[in-house]
DNA sequence: GACATGCTTCGATCGTACTCGAACTATTCA
DNA sequence: TGAATAGTTCGAGTACGATCGAAGCATGTC
């Protein structure tokens, strides 16, 4: 078997605060200087990029040099995968301890998960892509169909686009919250964006939760009747 | 977010190497005594039986007395799902050290995953229940269809047992070999027992690799045509 | 009752790695 | 060129926890 020490170097990664911390402050998606970072942490800048080369060895995150800055992100939606469900574990497991705060309520309502929609409205949004027909269960998770295609192409994604990216146009995530599956994948990000864009939506600053305007919680009933 | 910490205390809990090895261990689903697990983690029984309060206390096993011996199992399906995706990041990021030994191969063709199939034939599996029309990806992650739950019947699974209990009869879990959808809960553990029970398919002994007979073989393909 | 087995608790040892101050490199701006 | 900002490297201090020997409880067996 011998697999049990490399998922104990992963997950010894993931399993100090401060590096936790770290990929929390990113699973929102956006990119994040090494200072930034440290301070989400709550470590000095040189502990932080001592743990910022762990993880980047490890190959959880990635860097990208940009003039003075190192700006950090996750490398892939299958980290962030796992770090939601170990979110979801902890909730389960640790029960009391957490339950805090009052961006609680709106973190489950609607937050974002590296760069989809997540919570709630989230996985509303999957039920209503599947129950319009626009995303169909095939042998290979998730599938769009010609009917989806026409559809988001009309609500002016660049479905084209998606479909040349390297990245999955349709993935399954599984919600910490709500423990059902949201709409990740290339759509899912294009979806979010179409709405942030247009300023239906926006991240409150520091935090996960998206809030809506009432333009934007009116087009989401749109595109999500159920 | 304050968020980090949690996710901390359990990644923390898999980032031992002794405590990876008993969780991989217990990935295979059959209870093990506190002994066993030392054993396989390469520590003494002092050692475990400390790792062993740390893991239970975090809610990732649970403990059930037997005399007087002491049974751990994973807490849940979903524990089983984490540390698959903690392998599939293992796998993907560390690349190079895996790739190794024999036993390999056959564990991504056909291995057991807490109680059900996974590995290629697992991903077959669920393939084929799609394409059958048995599971149905509706609104609530995954769906047995009438048509599936008719099937089953006559397959000889106790339909009605599974559909009563607490556990969810289908549950999509994501492979870390194929990187793709298998079948999990209440249905895909049956269905392994279906042919385990039939002596069509076994355990190789201290692996998680599950061997096929020529009748199993002929069954499963029965069962996926593709 | 005496003994063996399975497991836990206690205590001491030992490493590992998290941490930060200080010094150093690289980029930008004036 | 010099000053400011972003980030890394080095070294030392520290603490936490993994480990095992020894002793202590249970439970089962003779």
């Amino acid at each position: 078997m011998s697999v049990g020490p490399n998922i104990a170097i992963i997950a010894g990664l993931v399993g100090d605060p401060a590096r936790a911390g770290m990929l929390s402050a990113l699973m929102a998606g956006r990119a994040l200087t090494a200072s930034e970072l440290a301070q989400v942490a709550g470590v000095t800048v040189q502990t932080a990029s001592s743990h910022l080369s762990k993880l980047s060895d490890g190959g959880l995150i990635v860097a990208r040099k940009q003039g003075r800055h190192r700006y950090f992100t996750l490398s892939g939606d299958d980290v962030a995968q796992v770090l939601e469900g170990l979110m979801g574990l902890a909730e389960r497991t640790l029960a009391k301890p957490v339950r805090t705060g009052p961006k609680d309520p709106g973190l489950r309502k609607a937050r974002i998960c590296y760069d989809h929609l997540a919570g709630e409205m989230g996985v509303g949004l999957f039920s209503a892509c599947v129950e319009r027909g626009f995303i169909k269960d095939g042998a290979e998770d998730l599938e769009l169909t010609k009917k989806g295609r026409d559809f988001f192409t009309d609500y002016g994604l660049d479905m084209a686009a998606l479909q040349n990216a390297r990245r999955p146009v349709c993935r399954p995530c599984l919600d910490w919250s709500a423990r059902r599956t949201h709409l990740a994948g290339g759509l899912g990000a294009a979806i979010l964006t179409h709405f942030t864009d247009r300023k239906w939506a926006w991240r409150v600053p520091d935090t996960r939760v998206i809030e809506f305007s009432p333009k934007g919680l009116k087009e989401y009933r749109a595109l999500c009747p159920a």
